[in-house]
DNA sequence: TAGTATGTTCGGTATGTTCCGAACAAACCG
DNA sequence: CGGTTTGTTCGGAACATACCGAACATACTA
């Protein structure tokens, strides 16, 4: 049975693909292990073994992503929170960039005069995101479904 | 209208995101310009304005991810063409990733003594993921069929 | 109010990545 | 064969980024 800080730096590690640092990865870890999700900061600089300076950036930018939230308090000792639906957001969330493709070849389309292979060509990529766009909610309605069985 | 250099740079610059270099992206920008979707060495290094040296890597890189193929000829030229689906593949090679995430959720599971919370929310991530990846096969049949429509 | 705890900002350092040009290897051509 | 074309490999420069520690600002506490 491996130990906790072995399990965090392993999601840490494969959430830098996710375009995270490493260390917003490990803060993630800390909090899905941490049985509400939740942690403060100076228990956190302490459990990874990082200044407090990198953990305030790595939150910053969790906060941002919307993967983390700071939850209101009296105390000044900030707490963190994991976001629900954590990993549906994440992947939900590539819609922007699906829809960025779309974009772009409906602007390539546009400002471009192309062979007609070439159009076609980019006329499938086009589509193509589109499809995904399309599909994505319907992906969404059908896990939320079968999390209900 | 835009020039064709400008489309590409454009192509190049949005492609990062998938993870390829800014050259890399724009080989492929080039070659989706392309009447017959390929291009030799010597031209792209032209057209782009690089070093060989970065060509060669950045075609190297290409065809690792399958996105570019080499062209059998009897010339030393050396001709590349864009791997036909190319976005298409892209997007269905993500499947991979999906799966990493699925195993690391299991092997979180299988390693830790976890809180009953953090256990839910472990089990949660690892379903789905493979909810997902059971989709992703379906997308496909979806998008081919609608292709032929 | 003085002192302590908490979090952010800033400058410097280490690390990794991308690109270029030079050197090299191999194929083609006169 | 000798010279040229083509592509790869290698070393180094430029750049970006993450992290740390110090300095700072603000809120709590005695």
């Amino acid at each position: 049975m491996a130990n906790a800080n072995e399990l965090i730096d392993d999601i840490g590690f494969h959430l830098e693909r996710l375009g995270l640092s490493r260390t917003s990865g490990r803060v993630i870890g800390a909090l899905m292990l941490a049985s509400d999700a939740t942690a403060d900061a100076p228990t956190l600089t302490e459990q990874l073994g990082v200044a407090k300076s990198s953990l305030s950036a790595a939150v910053a930018l969790l906060e941002r992503y919307g993967l983390v939230q700071r939850m209101p308090g009296a105390s000044r000792r900030e707490r963190y929170r994991l976001t629900e639906g954590l990993f549906e957001s994440v992947f939900f969330s590539k819609q922007g960039e699906l829809g960025a493709f779309a974009d772009l070849a409906e602007r390539v389309l546009d400002q471009g005069d192309l062979a007609p292979e070439a159009q076609a060509r980019v006329e499938r990529m086009r589509d193509f995101y589109r499809f995904l766009l399309a599909e994505y909610p319907r992906l969404l309605e059908r896990w939320e479904e079968s999390r209900r069985s």
